[in-house]
DNA sequence: GTCTATAATTTGATAGAC
DNA sequence: GTCTATCAAATTATAGAC
């Protein structure tokens, strides 16, 4: 499914991104977005019918574009850290240059209250997320280096993936990005990462 | 200002921070707080006046609760490796053993649209959680080994905190614990932590 | 596609009796 | 302290005109 988003839904798509990250699921209404955007409430109806709806997309469409921001984990022109100090750069560009969390990350906090198609999503966002990563960790790159077992990879994943999460959200929340500079700059002393 | 609270009030701070870590602030209502305890929504008006009151007091209970029950970071009896394998059992024994996310891991991802007492009592919470594992890292214990600098405490801090919050919230929301306990095997691993 | 209008429900909060 | 009753506002969502 090519789901691309152009015109109006595409802007509400924005508009409901960026509230949600700013407060939550429930923490922006129809009319709100419409208000972003210059419509009428019932307009934004008209594009997503449901307020799952609507979570749904944002969760798709954030997930498909920040996987492919992140290019193939197995290209042997890079090594593993090359790859991981690329994560921790998208990680970057979508959250600290903003000052707003991981849509994810928000979404992800409220997930047992949310409607199921959502907390599906996000889920989906987070394997890949971690899948990406451990694909990332394991394949040689460069000049060959050893390949790590598949569950040395799944933890490299854990540990990279939980490490950059906490440091943002601390760095979003406490208005501090030596939080997250600070825990990009120790990521290569991890164990799993192959120079 | 010792805020103890007992019988009715206790009660609704229970089943407001449930609520609140099951789906966020704006996901619970007076009415819902006052069904699980058994009253009517008028009567937590009378405990807590505003909506704000009511979660800046589950918050503050929250922070010195969780404060309380790390102990002391500077117990000379005890390494700072000991004192984080502590911190760790901590976060375990109040998000992953009960299925739930850390309180304020939830209401920090909607920071930007609480009200400002709660916000504040939020960025209370992680600052003095930094700072307890800050000292934990850099006051030595049993064989008395070298101190950590200032600066690499607040480093080491950062990093366990990171990394703790980050893997908790993969597993709850992935609803596999291993997230969590993979990470925190390679604690000891990271920099910083003395044994 | 966007609008007006509106339905049905929920919400945070208050007044006042007991 | 808890209740009933109530309010004003906001919410998701729909019907139907343009």
């Amino acid at each position: 499914m090519s789901t691309e988003y152009t015109g109006k839904a595409a802007q509400i798509l924005d508009a409901a991104e960026n509230r949600i990250r700013a407060g939550g699921f429930n923490a922006f209404s129809f009319r709100d977005v419409a208000g972003d955007v210059g419509i009428k409430s019932a307009s934004v109806h008209y594009h997503f019918p449901q307020k799952a709806d609507l979570g749904q997309a944002v969760v798709e469409r954030y997930t498909a574009a920040f996987i492919a921001s992140l290019g193939p984990p197995d290209d042997p022109a890079h090594t593993p850290a090359q790859r991981i100090a690329h994560l921790a750069a998208a990680y970057r560009i979508s959250t600290i240059d903003r000052g707003a969390i991981c849509l994810c990350c928000v979404l992800g906090s409220e997930a047992a209250d949310l409607p199921v198609e959502v907390a599906d999503a996000l889920r989906r966002f987070f394997r890949r997320l971690l899948s990406w990563t451990g694909t990332a960790l394991k394949t040689p790159g460069g000049h060959a280096v050893p390949e790590l077992s598949e569950e040395a990879a799944r933890q490299g994943a854990n540990q990279v993936v939980s490490l950059l999460q906490g440091a943002m959200f601390l760095s979003i929340l406490l208005k501090d990005n030596t939080h997250f500079e600070a825990a990009v700059k120790r990521l290569p002393a991890l164990d799993f990462i192959h120079a």
